[in-house]
DNA sequence: TAGATTTCCTGTCATATGGCAGGAAAATTC
DNA sequence: GAATTTTCCTGCCATATGACAGGAAATCTA
């Protein structure tokens, strides 16, 4: 019976492309995509996501608290950053739509984040809460597969920009991200950018002088 | 029947402090270490591990094959590196006794590595297939809450680098390396501490002798 | 032990980037 | 729409680091 439902649920789904839960279905599936997902497990895992709407500004995550939640990215730009030593603003990501905004280590190991996350953008995003997800992830194969694929995933983006932000010019850098994600370039302040490639908004400012 | 086994075995390695299981069991129980696995999973886990014994300058693992188990270093110590664009020797990481030996991107999403990883001591290492480990993960709770858990503090870790890659200098990095491994500073050939630094071994020279 | 190789240091010069300050342009506020 | 604030650019100078080359010291090898 319940899989007959979830079944019939994911078949309306598709048919439904003009609905507004067409746009969630692709958004589900391209995120939770992994081979050993099925049909089924993927409508668990929707049911568990509840859809939250977020103004510019709002913070997903703040410094010193603990991370309970993470988000699919309907649309809208988020940013993440901390503060070194010297209590400058240093971005160390963005998260744009059909992406997933979360913090690893406050989440998995339930304790207070370094970083923040806050809105650019006005925007929709998916939540699925840590008791949630821990039941899927220990009830669901597949499920779980995926989880480790994605952090593998993460892991490896990481140790590449490690590389890339020795190796590569400042120029280099953000001749890339142009490349990676132009829709940054055009919404986000010049400063965060900088910071996100490691450089001032003196040096940016002159290495975007020099590219046009 | 099992679970008595089992149990004995942790009883009885926990008191033959001098024989060579004695070291084992710290070694699994330092890195095994999460609330969730219980002695007996411990023990579980203990048993798909088999130990090697390696030379300088033997390969764990060399671009372009697939990752096919990972490590827990008894004793010894290896180099991870990358080449990049230009060809260049980036050594990206290096793991000492008591520490884990892996290529997640290659074991776990089962593709070849772009990673070489070489020892630079003769010593001992304990491994696990990758087939071994699924069996595991899917089998012990305990045992992926654990994985999950390592895999967030790696993701922390790699990021923390990141921000100090780029808001520090390079004595100050190499002061820190210093400080959180010294043993390196003194086994390691300049050239590599260098490069994985993110500066030439003629910078770190003149670090070198600033420091002094 | 002698020769060869590797490792490490140092000198000179070039260059990318940072720090700071001032000002134009754009956005925001009242 | 004027005032204020924010954003971004640019000029000047300082400095950390890289590139290259030469040489000393240590290590390996025969």
């Amino acid at each position: 019976m319940e899989v007959f439902f979830y079944g019939l649920t994911k078949q309306l789904i598709s048919l439904l492309s003009t609905s507004p839960f067409k746009m969630n279905f692709d958004l589900f599936q391209t995120i939770y995509c992994h081979p050993k997902i099925t049909s089924d497990d993927l409508s668990s895992i929707m049911d568990e996501h509840q859809i939250i709407n977020f103004k510019k500004g709002d913070y997903f995550l703040e410094k010193g608290k603990q991370a309970n939640e993470y988000y699919l990215l309907e649309s809208g730009l988020l940013r993440a950053y901390v503060h070194d030593f010297n209590g400058n603003d240093i971005t160390i990501g963005f998260q744009s739509e059909g992406e997933i905004s979360i913090e690893v280590s406050s989440l998995f190991q339930r304790m207070p984040t370094e970083e923040n996350i806050v809105a650019l953008t006005d925007g929709v995003a998916w939540k699925i809460s840590f008791e949630d997800f821990q039941k899927l992830f220990h009830k669901i194969e597949g499920f779980r597969e995926w989880g480790r694929a994605w952090m593998s995933e993460q892991l490896f983006i990481s140790k590449q920009r490690q590389i890339e932000m020795v190796t590569k010019s400042a120029t280099e850098r953000y001749e890339k991200l142009i490349n990676d994600k132009p829709n940054i370039i055009q919404q986000v302040p010049v400063r965060h950018i900088a910071s996100y490639l490691g450089i001032t908004d003196t040096s940016l400012s002159r290495i975007r002088k020099n590219i046009v």
